[in-house]
DNA sequence: AAGTGGTCTAGACCACTTC
DNA sequence: AAGTGGTCTAGACCACTTT
């Protein structure tokens, strides 16, 4: 039970009281000081111990007063959207340099004779059509913008391998939208019919547009979401060997 | 530019020289004592730096090699599913207790006559119906588990105050499914139309399911989330202060 | 003034990796 | 053997909060 780290032994030790109720929401938990007399251990280490739940979203320290104990975040969920679904398939249908026309120029703000990159693309499962998704993003030759934040497969002619985006993010929007006729073909339903349909609209750093996709799922669908991220995020990076 | 703080600017510098892609993913940045050296600090206020940068997701120590710089996390989305909206109200349609039935009793692993709690709600966004919220969860005297997970109101028959469930998660599913009647009364559309649905799943530490949820949006409805998750709960944090 | 957390030092020993 | 990160010490000074 006893670890053989000291920093272990009072992340442990905490993390049960506090999940038993012995420290409650918004309360003190003891000070770096008690805690280091405690154990028989230096400031340093016990800081290292308070860090760790710290980051767990336990407890947040307040400058010359202590740790306060935080209420459990139960409203933020981890949702998994890969690119390119690691079980499965993807085919393209198209990939294609464009005029942004009307409705992608007033997205990218932009003027409508911007050429912009589309990627049309089917994801199969197990042979069926799962989702079909397009993406649209500028042409700027040399420039890799989003190349990895689509997760792309390469283009060596478009992008370099040097230059990383980092800062970019993107927004998504899950809602329902009814079927264009392409879309209902791939999936042989009606169209017009109500598909699950999920929007994403890539950053910059300096928050333009950069970026734009859309994917519709199949009538049989699902998107899937898990709470606790700090948690999952924690044992993902204990199974990853950090 | 440069900060009072040493492990500021170590943070900065890297920061800058990672994103501009100085050290490359999968590359190594300089060693602890390398840094030390260079800053003319410590190795415990370069530890300090590199802390940060690891958990910006930015680098990942090995030991016995380095710190190697990792590929942006690109498909991990931030989704705020908040149980009782900020913005506009909740109303109750219905708080009883009931037995679970063949469908619930499966779901939640339990027999047929165990008594659920169940909770009917319509959100309201401008006096409209934005959604049709049900969950259902055992009915246990005295034990308050799932009432902070889903955020409920106070019941103080049924829940205590001092224990506070940590360890909880939820799975939740995006999908879309035809209305109920009751549902399809309320948004005023045809029973059977296709709409935006989200069941969620509450499971203990122990991972049995310990209560569950369904929520039907109206058809103009949207779930919205982000990206960069980690960089978005760094700038959540300093925004509270920490 | 006393207690709290925030930053920082100049060492030490250990475990892992590579040569 | 040499370099790397992982754990740990016994101090120090500063800034914030409360009495």
């Amino acid at each position: 039970m006893e670890s053989n780290y000291v920093y272990r032994n009072i992340t442990d030790d905490l993390r049960a009281a506090i999940s038993d109720g012995t420290y409650a929401p918004d309360e003190l938990i003891p000070s770096e000081n008690t805690l280091a007399a405690q154990y028989g251990t230096s400031r340093v280490t016990v800081r290292k111990a308070l860090h760790i739940l710290e980051n767990e979203g336990l407890i947040r320290p307040k400058h010359g007063k202590g740790y306060f104990v935080l209420s459990p975040e139960y409203n933020r969920f981890l949702l998994d959207f890969v690119d390119k679904p690691a079980s499965g398939s993807s085919k393209y249908l198209e990939i294609n340099v464009i005029p942004a026309g009307e409705a992608l120029a007033k997205r990218f703000l932009t003027r409508e004779d911007t050429m912009l990159v589309v990627i049309r693309r089917l994801l199969l499962e197990d042979e069926t059509p799962a989702a079909y998704d397009e993406k649209f993003f500028p042409y700027v030759r040399g420039e890799p913008l989003i190349e990895r934040e689509l997760e792309y497969e390469h283009f060596p002619d478009v992008f370099t391998d040097k230059y990383i985006p980092r800062g970019i993010w993107t927004k998504m929007e899950i809602e329902t939208e009814k079927a264009p006729q392409n879309v209902a073909l791939v999936f042989g339903c009606a169209p017009g019919e109500t598909l699950l349909c999920v929007s994403r609209t890539v950053f910059s750093s300096e928050n333009s547009p950069i970026g734009f996709g859309r994917r519709w799922y199949s009538p049989a669908g699902v998107l899937t979401a898990t709470s606790n991220y700090s948690q999952s995020e924690r044992k993902a990076s204990e199974q990853r060997g950090g």
